[in-house]
RNA sequence: GGCCCCAUCGUCUAGCCUGGCCUAGGACGCCGCCCUCUCAAGGCGGAAACGCGGGUUCGAAUCCCGCUGGGGCCA
């Protein structure tokens, strides 16, 4: 590829970004920075009733989040207005487009007409040759012919080809005078010497219309790279219904934007066997031509999987910061955690409270959110006892060994895991119990429930102050 | 309705272009075992797919046609 590449991404502001819109940026992104081309980002907000500036920011926000940073625009079409009047007119002047003064009334009604009769509802070109005063208001269509074929040449579907007898005299600028989607598209990437349009399947039956107006307007024609749709599990388009589709949505359940890239980059494409990517590595692998050509269906499970991944593979300091606004979610505020820390001794190898926690619980959380959901009984909050558990592993004759446990931990010299682990399993064999019969109900006492990381760990982690409180809450004693 | 796209395990996919190496490979999920203070993580193992029908060929997941099914665009 002798010129230089140049692609761009180009939502429609009127709605958040999706997992579908997502990934199409990230191929543009990938195939840019493959080809040490330019990303460019265009706001297509001509429809100005649906487009708000909120969800400009909201895409902006997801795109930057991701990481896939673009290397011109914004370019805004509402501020090019201008760009597509001047070009109406050349058309107009050429007579390679027609002024239509059929009202949007009148086409309806033979549009349903001729359905019902079986035609199709394609314009009848009643217009096309009616000779209209220059300034009568009205729709600008563009004069297209009938006879010969568009064939699309798509670097991922190769060859496609439709009839022009299929193509009708498709509108450029509406009456009101606000261009079309198709007309707006191939100014811009003309002008913006766009020398690849990577989009969406959806978009694949546009594209005759595109490659006629290109050539009435003797623009050069991108090359096009049409990738298949992200489906719901019914095989339906991908859309809210389907849960959560926003990419901010993900970041703020907790997931990784490093997973979700890699999620969305492996759902459609593939490279061997490999499934974990870094950036770099997709980088020197992505290849346009081996993104497949059939559509996919979000799998949240591959995604957990792959946020489970990356959450175990982060950099603990990194992790623990990421965390904060989780715990906060949950009830722990910044104070309590910088309690913790100020408190938090033991270790002495320079790790910091939260970041203990997070390794602490990271084999065991899909999201951030769930880690901090996992860890919140750390910290000096009321916590929810399951009662089942309690049940089982609180009964009296337990109680009995907890209570002399408390004892033996209130004069213990060193509070460590390592430390802790001698005491217990020094208590165990004593009793002639197995260790589980009095870590369990340790467990329950200093977490409401039967599920946590080690307990040594847990224990290490709350602290002896807190674990006496608690264990002191079940045994049924006071002071500590 | 017309046109266009698509069709390998439940899901993402390798293989298809350039037929034989396919007893169809990997991953997620699921099931089992190991590890073990619980749950995970990790390790090991298992079940699980070429939509159907015709061709072409010595031979087809791979090429051709049809059907069926799904998706999309035209409003």
């Amino acid at each position: 590829m002798s010129e230089r590449v140049r692609v761009r991404f180009a939502p429609s502001p009127s709605g958040h970004l999706h997992v579908g819109g997502a990934r199409t940026a990230l191929y543009n992104w990938l195939f840019a920075r493959y080809h040490g081309g330019t990303f460019l980002l265009r706001i297509e907000d001509t429809d100005a009733d649906r487009s708000t500036e909120a969800s400009v920011e909201g895409i902006l926000e997801g795109l930057q989040w991701l990481g896939l940073d673009w290397d011109e625009g914004p370019y805004r079409q509402a501020e090019r207005l201008s760009k597509y009047r001047e070009h109406a007119e050349r058309l107009l002047r050429t007579g390679k487009a027609y002024r239509c003064v059929c009202t949007p009334e009148e086409l309806e009604g033979r549009r349903k007409a001729a359905l019902a009769a079986g035609r199709s509802p394609r314009y009848d070109g009643r217009c096309r040759d009616r000779r209209v005063e220059p300034d009568t208001p009205g729709a600008l269509r563009l004069r297209v012919g009938d006879v010969g074929v568009t064939v699309v040449e798509d670097l991922i579907h190769g060859g496609v080809s439709f009839d022009n007898a299929e193509l009708d005299d498709f509108i450029l600028v509406r009456s009101d005078g606000v261009p079309t989607y198709n007309f707006a598209v191939v100014i811009d990437d003309a002008l913006l010497h766009v020398t690849h349009v990577i989009r969406g399947d959806d978009h694949l039956s546009n594209t005759p219309k595109q490659i006629q107006l290109s050539q009435a307007l003797d623009f050069p024609l991108p090359r096009f790279a049409h990738i298949p749709m992200i489906l719901g599990p019914d095989r339906t388009r991908l859309s809210k219904r389907h849960g959560a589709t926003s990419v901010l949505a993900y970041r703020d359940q907790g997931y990784l934007p490093e997973a979700l890239v890699n999620y969305l980059v492996r759902l459609g494409w593939s490279h061997g066997d490999q499934e974990i990517f870094s950036r770099e590595e997709l980088i020197r692998h992505f290849d346009i031509a081996q993104v497949g050509d059939t559509p996919a269906i979000f799998d949240q499970a591959k995604l957990d999987w792959l946020n489970g991944h990356y959450i175990r593979q982060a950099d603990p300091k990194w992790l623990a910061d990421l965390v904060v606004p989780f715990w906060r979610q949950v009830g722990v505020l910044p104070e309590a955690i910088e309690a913790r820390t100020a408190a938090w001794t033991t270790g002495g190898d320079g790790t910091t409270f939260a970041e203990a926690v997070v390794q602490a619980f990271r084999d065991r959380a899909t999201t951030l959110a769930e880690l901090a959901q996992d860890s919140r009984f750390l910290f000096r909050i009321p916590i929810e006892q399951d009662g089942q558990a309690v049940d089982r592993y609180l009964r009296p004759e337990t109680l009995t060994h907890l209570r002399e446990l408390t004892d033996r931990l209130r004069g213990l010299p060193t509070w460590s895991a390592a430390t802790l682990e001698t005491l217990y399993r020094a208590f165990a064999a004593e009793k002639g119990l197995k260790l589980g019969d009095v870590a369990q109900p340790t467990r329950v006492a200093l977490t409401g429930g039967t599920v946590s990381p080690p307990l040594f760990v847990v224990m290490e982690l709350v602290g002896r102050e807190l674990c006496l409180e608690r264990l002191a809450a079940v045994v049924g004693r006071t002071g500590a």
